[in-house]
DNA sequence: ATGCTTAATCGTATATTTGCGATATAAAAT
DNA sequence: ATTTTATATCGCAAATATACGATTAAGCAT
């Protein structure tokens, strides 16, 4: 991939398909799980039920971190995290406008 | 990643990743949009709105394909692709579910 | 101060993705 | 039959992603 072509498309295309990247992983979609059935939750928590080492699990909260889907907060000697809604609803409705919106205009087969 | 550690996660947690994975290239997503749009669409046309070389512009394709995302069919010497709603719509459902769900268990902030 | 616990980061190996030109294939047109 | 058109596939190069052990860092307990 010589050349970066992800820039050539609009800031919104980027924007859902970073949101999708970072759920593109089974490990990262079962932290999410982990994350939201206890409200929140250490590292070290989630290296137990994942068959993951500590410091894949860690890379792994560090993208779901950098793509906004949860926070994190440093406890003492851990770190807590948690989800955030927020930016969660927002990308679940830039979904569902993008795809509905389009739905509604053709439903019929095609080809 | 010299051992693949995706099989040691749920059924239902790789086929979200998967789907996610399908839509985790701006590129994909413009493809979608246009898909959308006309309805249905054969491949040049897809090749002169994007800045892609055929040859990405069909790999692409072939990976919303095999995502079960649209469909294809030859017409003549053409390829015909649309979006397959029903697929779309088992997956929107299943990430709705999954958040949502979620969501109702505990709506209070963290960390 | 020293050691213990927890988590982030570094370095490395391997796998996968992305992108393109070149080639192959297959229907349509001449 | 040959040429044109449209698309898929192959082969390659470069970039990213995945995974882990080892190390670092930082708070806590002794």
């Amino acid at each position: 991939m010589a050349i970066h072509k992800k820039e050539s498309f609009t800031q919104k295309e980027q924007e859902l398909a970073e949101f999708a990247k970072a759920l593109a992983h089974p490990a990262r979609i079962a932290i999410l799980k982990v994350l939201a059935h206890r409200n929140e939750c250490i590292c070290g928590e989630i290296v137990e039920i994942l068959p993951l080492a500590q410091s894949t699990v860690s890379q792994h909260l560090k993208e779901l971190k950098n793509a906004g889907l949860i926070d994190g907060n440093v406890d003492g000697p851990r770190s807590c995290y948690c989800i955030n809604w927020k930016a969660f609803e927002k990308f679940n409705a830039e979904f569902s406008f993008l795809f509905n919106k389009l739905k509604i205009q053709n439903e019929k087969a095609c080809c």
